[in-house]
DNA sequence: TAATCATTTTGAAAGGTTTCAATTTGGACG
DNA sequence: CGTCCAAATTGAAACCTTTCAAAATGATTA
């Protein structure tokens, strides 16, 4: 590999001219500019970006942590993230935490390493701890999710609560008010506010919280095909909603094979909005979340305040939307 | 930011002796550790990944090109690549090359300009000419799927051919004769291959290849979809051979729009073996192809050619597998 | 011709490590 | 007390850029 230095002696200039015309800085007479684009050619000569980024103290790498990548949610997420960094001229390093906060912070010090420029953290923990060292050390990082205690540090989320509220006033609406709740697990943000959501949408029409119709555990298939098992077996229920898409394709899958009809049956409301929703068997009527968009937002938001921006957003909270497909039925 | 000088000067030796600490290169009397590990916990110090890759020439990155991220084979294939380079210790650069050369060269260039140590290639492009600049520049690159001419760079794949020949066998063993067959496009070599593999099938029931009974686009879900209901208008099928588990849901999805049932009136095997396809009404039929086990067999020997070993294997074909479930059923 | 000024070019420092040959230290031994 | 040796420590070079003050160049003007 040649440097700028083999370049330079090609040339018979010195170094400060030969980064000058790489760099196009301007005053420098034509036939240099021609010599030396001759001997760069010649060497085949590519800067070290790894002299470039120690110099510049930057590497132009963003990090991405995240607790999975094969859910259908994430992927999209992801592509929101990837997308943004390619279009703000970052690569991206991908980091999959798996939920553990040990590995959140291992990987936080890809920045006190100076390995990256910043972070987006996809956490859904409650009370993520590692938002303390993002604090503390004043840290480039974007968060996704609302966190109890946000520390000041920017985020992008929708309004859990507000989503679960129209997924389930949309059944109550068509006349269901026997309606199970299969959902991930509440020591997590959307767990915890889409529980919120259902009950509150509940009392809207004097409906108690019973605890019989209600399944926590993880967004999960299995957790929908094992929850709705569970609930039918001693309850009368006319309609599911589900914590996620995820859940509710195993809440159909369930249902399916319990003999039941979706949605002559039995409704089902999903959350998310995958891909793969409108493909499934019966189409599946869920709650949008504009996913994409808010990864995107997010690199935006992070590119702003590594280039020493300070007039952005902290709260960023998307709106959800009902997408009404054929997983529904208004009760006779 | 401190730097390892501050801390020298903190613990009153020299830059060399804290890096030797830092380290652990031994040769150090344990009373200068204790002095510099103090030191080093008052400033604060990490050292610099920017500064330490320039000198070693190295950046522990690897990046993996990959047409697209949402797609369900995909997100396995990321979570294999991105367990193996964590447990090789290093850090996954994402790219998305949206199946197009230019972006492929693109982001091949992060070799050139030292910003990763190698690439994982997954190209699906029968003779993809990016493969040229690998080896023009001996890049350390290991590619995903055997490409008509491979030129001696190692790759991973399975035998598209072999895994279709069990898909349509499978249903001619259960007396189906009319099968037809929704493909992804035959301009990539999966689509080439499980073509290929399908006729070699059909031949071995001295079944002729008919072209009414096939429909080619991409491996998306709406090309499932739009392509059985071409089929269906004008054809008696009982059977129905998906490229992929994804153009598989599209066609369930529109079996069960015209009111046909699976498998009771139309059996369906897919590709893949997609994490979801358990979870699908029916469960469905379908070849595994171990994605995950593929791309960390894909870093592991990346990060052998990396590392200056020679004796790597350059053809890694793994087996794929009929995985029986209830989308198929024997005629009458 | 000499002075002035704008333009072009240079060369060395800086960025923060690691490495390694050379030097220092301190203990053991004669 | 002087030698010798292993162990500990040092300091400068190297990795490859960018940057910028200073120097060189060359054209213009008095």
């Amino acid at each position: 590999m040649s440097t700028i230095i083999d370049v330079a002696k090609l040339a018979g200039v010195s170094v400060g001219t030969v980064s000058n015309i790489v760099n196009n800085k301007g005053n420098v007479s034509p036939q240099k500019v021609e010599t030396v684009l001759q001997a760069i050619s010649e060497l085949k000569f590519k800067p070290s970006e790894l002299a470039k980024n120690l110099k510049r103290g930057k590497t132009n790498n963003i990090a991405l942590l995240i607790p999975q990548i094969s859910k259908p949610f994430y992927s999209i997420l992801i592509e929101g993230v990837e997308s943004a960094a390619s279009d703000n001229n970052y690569d991206l390093i991908f980091c999959r935490t798996c939920r553990e906060p040990e590995i959140e912070e291992k990987y936080l010090n890809l920045l006190g390493e100076k390995r990256v420029d910043g972070v987006i953290l996809v956490s859904i923990e409650i009370d993520d701890k590692t938002l303390d060292i993002v604090k503390e050390n004043n840290y480039p990082v974007v968060v996704f999710e609302k966190h109890e205690s946000n520390r000041g540090i920017p985020y992008v989320s929708i309004d859990n609560k507000k989503g679960a509220v129209k997924a389930v006033q949309y059944l109550l609406e068509l006349g269901h008010r026997d309606i199970a709740f299969i959902n991930g697990s509440t020591s997590t943000i959307p767990g915890i506010q889409r529980l919120q959501g259902y009950i509150e949408a509940l009392s809207k029409y004097s409906l108690p919280f019973n605890k019989d119709l209600y399944f926590e555990e993880e967004f999960e298939v299995q957790v929908g095909y094992t929850g709705i098992n569970g609930i039918f077996e001693k309850n009368k229920v006319t309609a599911v909603f589900a914590g996620s898409d995820t859940i509710a394709m195993g809440v159909i899958s369930g249902l399916h094979n319990m003999g039941l009809r979706v949605p002559e049956d039995v409704s089902v409301v999903g959350f998310d909005d995958i891909y793969l929703a409108s493909m499934l068997n019966p189409p599946l009527t869920t709650i949008k979340q504009p996913v994409f968009e808010m990864g995107y937002k997010a690199v935006e938001i992070l590119a702003g305040i590594i280039n020493g921006k300070h007039d952005f957003k902290k709260d960023n909270v998307f709106e959800t939307e009902l997408v009404i497909r054929e997983s529904c039925k208004a009760l006779e």
